[in-house]
DNA sequence: TAGCATCATCGTAATATTGCAATGAACAAA
DNA sequence: TTTGTTCATTGCAATATTACGATGATGCTA
């Protein structure tokens, strides 16, 4: 079908999947790194700092804002992205959790 | 369009994009957890454990490995799945170094 | 007010992903 | 050899994602 069946799955694997599906494009990492490597929230310059139009990219800050990693806040003309470092370390703790649960005394293959 | 310009990021970036896509769906996670979770690597009632058909396990599974986070031996008939631990390892690294890039002090928004 | 800048949204095209029935390949057992 | 089991692959339909031009909304400035 193409539809991801969300249903059957619980909601700690579907939290993580989105996590996860939110991290999963280069662009959005690098707007991440981008916002991470600026000592203060930068406004709107994302733009021209990575190699996509501006629509694209604005589609991509929504979704990292629909993931709960960035929030925006407006500033006059133009926005403030930012690290939502609240979500941010719990997003953090999660993904390490999830990668710590491997025993490393089990190795078959 | 629809195709993502890869060429345009870093290699980092795209390997970082590249793991949390592998990661970015609910039956994927529930296929690691369920590795995870046995004692020993079991063989293929994965297939069993998830509320989807077999083609489509097979399908994730052959994702989960291509993305180096699962290995497969041929055992038998039957094959033997089970978590990459030297990938796993380097990945939960990756993981860690980016969510720990953020510097506490700065939040504006 | 008019013009400009910034950013979101709409509409659309190209491509990718998800899911499964049907089928195929490989092996074990009768 | 035949039958059954296990798993991969193929082929297809439905849906999602990616990308961008065009356009709209908002606020600043002259």
């Amino acid at each position: 079908m193409g539809a991801t069946k969300t249903d059957h799955f619980t909601a700690q694997q579907n939290e993580l999947a989105n996590l996860a599906k939110a991290l999963g494009h280069p662009a959005r990492i690098a707007i991440l790194e981008v916002l991470l490597k600026m000592e203060a929230c930068i406004c709107g310059d994302i733009v021209n700092e990575l190699p996509l139009a501006q629509p694209t990219v604005s589609q991509h800050l929504k979704e990292l804002k629909n993931a709960g990693l960035i929030k925006g806040n407006i500033e006059g003309n133009s926005i403030c992205y930012c690290i939502d470092a609240e979500n941010w370390n719990k997003y953090k703790e999660l993904l390490s959790a999830f990668f710590a649960q491997l025993n490393l005394k089990i190795n078959c293959c």
